[in-house]
Order: structure tokens, then sequence, then C-alpha cells
DNA sequence: AGATTTTTTGTAATCAAAACGCAAATTTAG
DNA sequence: CTAAATTTGCGTTTTGATTACAAAAAATCT
């Protein structure tokens, strides 16, 4: 994936517009996941919550970003590294929470192991989200 | 864990009331897992939301119930089958959640497989959600 | 049983998160 | 530059969740 905002918008055929060049940096800049919330706060132009909104869900269904599930029933989202198309996400990788910080991270490089279903049940996605620790808070 | 509600209610030593017997029977009916408005609904008489709020907090903390995570960014509810104590849940099997039926079921004998964490990282707790489709949808 | 203490519940109010419809603004294409 | 299509902002509404407080119910103790 591009590392520039206008790349990513001009390689998934998305318009160019102010509030997807700025969420797309938001997103560019961490290295965590971000909320909703997260991403309204990390813009210093107040664009509307609703805006936010329907960007994530447009850079979702593109395969721009991906979603975390929170422990507390929220939802996070971070940027597919790669191999993500429209409609279609490819991720393989652990996600990390620490319970003292709160961040939550792509172990990109950690990959879920094989998972055994029963008889009769076809697996589509698996989100596989690990809590503890993390290093800076250790 | 005991199969009747009341049994249940004075293994973990809660006081016996109508909310509590009622939803603890719609864990024990169900084969799937119930979110807080799965709960309301599933309650004839009707009990007011907060308090259902609250029950499920009591079961929660008390270890009668677990948390699983939607991937919409909700959160369900299933009893714990065994080994869960006050404020000690102990879980490391498969969640799996049907994107046709939107089921959600706890697949006990499944267990989640060893995952690897980069150095630095503590693990506490794993959570791991599988979507797909039920045998019942397929 | 009856009275007391403690816990639990219902109500109302509050607050936040998310969704929808529509009109205005912006982007792209011609 | 103009027109068409998309995106955005705003108002409104719905839903989910939490709090404070008074009423009700459960357990305890004569």
């Amino acid at each position: 994936m591009e590392s520039n905002a206008l790349g990513i918008l001009r390689q998934y055929d998305l318009r160019h517009t102010d509030t997807r060049e700025n969420i797309l940096n938001s997103f560019l800049q961490k290295t965590t996941a971000l909320s909703h919330s997260d991403v309204e706060t990390s813009l210093s132009d107040g664009f509307d919550r609703v805006t936010i909104y329907r960007t994530l869900k447009t850079f979702l269904d593109k395969g721009i970003i991906h979603k975390i599930l929170d422990d507390n029933g929220g939802v996070k989202y971070a940027l597919c590294k790669d191999q993500c198309a429209s409609g279609h996400h490819h991720h393989d990788h652990v996600h990390f929470k620490c319970s003292e910080c709160n961040e939550t991270f792509c172990l990109e490089k950690f990959l879920i192991p094989e998972i055994i279903l029963p008889e009769g049940y076809q697996r589509k996605d698996i989100n596989v989200l690990v809590q503890g620790i993390c290093p800076k808070c250790n």
C-alpha cells in the first residue's frame, strides 16, 4: 500500500476530499488502532461526526482499513498492510490490546495459527484479540 | 455448573429473585450467546432494562456468564461451563458467529491454539471470534 | 410470624453512540 | 465553465448505557 494519503485515494479510486486525506493521515501517522472518537479528536479541523462514520465505512468497504474488536464492545480501525481488496479483507495477524495504556496494536508479523472447527462450520473471517501488557507499560 | 437456575444462584451465593431466575433460564434454554436486547426480548414478563444490565453485570462478575465480542462492536453473553470463579474467568474456547443467521455459539470443545507474541508482550486474556456459516445455514 | 436490615428493583433523567433524510457544497468529467 | 455525480454538514431520531433515588423484595433475627 502507498504511504501517502493522496496515493492511497487514487489507488482505491476514491475522490480526493479534505476529510479523507486528513483521516488517512491520522492512520498513517499513528502506529495504533483508532476508534471513531480517536479519529474525531485527531483532526484539528472539526469534521462532522457523521462524515467520519461514513468515511470509515467507505475505507472499510474498499479494503483500506480493517476492523479490530475491542473488549468493551467497541470497534477500532487500522490500515490494511496489503492483499486487501474491495470487499475482500485478508487478515491473519493477531491484535493486541494493552490493558494498561488501552492502546491496540496490529502484530502484523504474528499470524493466527490454524483454528480447528467442528464439522460443518465454514470459516470466513477470524478475529483474534489478545489482551495484556505491552512492552512500553511493562 | 448446575443446570437449574435456583441451584446456580445458590452455588454462587446470589439471592433468589425473579429476574435472576428468569434470565438464567433464558441462558439455560438457548444454545446461542445472548445480547442484552436478546435477553430483554426473551423475557415474557417485562423486566426493566436497567435491571437486566445489572443482572448481567452481576453474573459476569461472579463468573456465571462470560463476554463474547461481536463483530459490529457489541457484546453477547453465554454461560461459563466450568472452572470460572468470581473475578477469574478461564476461557480457552473459540467463538463462532454465523453471518447468515447472526447467531453466536461457544465451541466449547474447540480450544484456542497457542498464540505466539513478540518479545515483551504479556498475555492475559485471549478472545477468538470466527465468522462464517454455521451447519444449519449451510 | 413479625420486625429489621440488606439487597435488589423500577423509574426518571441523563449522556453518548450511531443512523437517516435532505439540502448545500465540493469534486470530477465534458 | 458548466453539468452531473458524489460527498459533506446539519437536524432529527433511535438506540445503548449509566446514574441517583425511592420503593419493593429477600434474608436475618428475635
